[in-house]
DNA sequence: TCATCACATTTGTGATCACAAAATAGAGTT
DNA sequence: AACTCTATTTTGTGATCACAAATGTGATGA
């Protein structure tokens, strides 16, 4: 009889000159960020030493870096796992990547430079095609592109972290609608956050991050929790 | 001849429960926070290892996290050191400081007890008492204590850790200009945080916790990164 | 005085092992 | 059939060791 779950995680290239230990990071932050494990599943260091491929030692130490990016909880009984999702918490994501991420584009607009917008704006385009063409995947990641370039133009970038840490929180989650697992991140107004870039206007360039989020995870997300709480009830 | 530089660690409490990896986290997280490593410090696996009195398996748990949390920085050698201050990073560190702290503040209002409020009051007194009584070690804990009992009353503290972040960055900087140290978390406005709670003004709210922030932590920084700045000129 | 090269030391990394606690399975009893 | 207790397995933890890369040291040369 197999091991009772097999815990499987996309591929990711590993460069030459990656440790264990970044590899292993890399492989379950990925995952974890499109939403390849589900909330509750608990993670063991044997198990993923082995689906990795590397010593127990490099996954711990992953975890824990995971576990202080609030992307995985480490509970009493040591146990690891995803952290479940409830309408709180989601509500309280959200409203953090709002405030996080209006004010970090706020503070990004200074270094703006007209061939950056350009930058985005193609980087949107390329995000459009790639829906159009059905190539979710391709999509999903250059929302990600997009959303990093933007805030990653200040060049002292406090915020990204942050932000990053947000996205992980909430990417397991977005899992629970199956369809939408990839769909969410592609509704989006960045069309009016490039508008707003062009014009210098910083109000209108919090307006448009705050819909970006709301109009995009924000809905689907919770359509998903009322799919999920409805089936729990 | 002793080792060319030994750093010590600020004691701290160990229960019987807690693991080496917890323990060796404490007591380096402590220490930043409270300034007692200086910016550009480098810190070794084994020293560190030595100096809390555990192997250097739990060392390396420890440090990941701290770099995590954006605490401490690995280097491209992978060496791992205290971050340096810059004019740049530490306006963004403020200005993230007031966006998040306002935020969660607000987040935390509508759980807010008129005795959770006495509560705040309570630790803020002892904070006046502590400070005159020239007790800057307990004020500096306290005000600690009073921040995060005012965010964690939020049910959902999705915020903690990112302040929580915030301080760490800050706290080793604050040690090169020796004096201030430990007075600079006790310049502070809790007196109008705590009307602004009691009328439920979350207007006011934010208000007071941005000044609480700018005056306190803002001017002593900006004090302190002259006065380097000079030095280096 | 400065640069260069060889050698010793320090340091990060990762695999392995031993140990204890927790979870699981199974037998026995009520 | 439900419960309890015991034995087995699984799991997290931490120390140790080997290895390779980086660092530091010192002698030799121009």
């Amino acid at each position: 009889m197999p091991k009772p779950e097999a815990l499987s995680l996309p591929e990711v290239p590993r460069p030459n000159d990656v440790t264990s230990q970044e590899y292993a990071y890399r492989r379950l932050r990925h995952a974890l960020m499109i939403g390849a494990i589900s909330p509750g599943r608990a993670l063991t260091i044997r198990g993923l030493a082995e689906t990795v491929g590397v010593s127990p030692t490099p996954v711990r130490e992953a975890l824990r870096r995971l576990s202080s990016e609030n992307a995985l909880k480490v509970l009493e009984n040591r146990r690891i796992i995803v952290p479940e999702m409830t309408t709180q918490r989601f509500e309280e994501l959200i409203a953090m990547r709002c405030c996080v991420e209006a004010h970090a584009a706020e503070r990004a607009l200074p270094y703006m430079s007209d061939m950056k917008i350009n930058e985005l704006e193609m980087i949107d385009a390329r995000i459009d095609s790639a829906f159009d063409a059905g190539d979710l995947e391709a999509s999903t990641s250059l929302n990600r592109r997009f959303h990093t370039e933007l805030h990653a133009t200040n060049p002292v970038p406090v915020a990204l972290p942050m932000i990053e840490s947000l996205w992980l929180q909430l990417g397991p989650f977005l899992r629970v609608a199956a369809g939408y697992a990839q769909e969410y991140y592609t509704i989006d107004r960045h069309k009016e956050i490039i508008a707003a870039l062009r014009k210098r206007d910083s109000i209108a360039l919090a307006i448009a991050i705050e819909s970006d989020i709301r109009d995009g995870v924000g809905r689907l997300g919770r359509t998903a929790l009322r799919k999920i709480l409805g089936e729990a009830a």
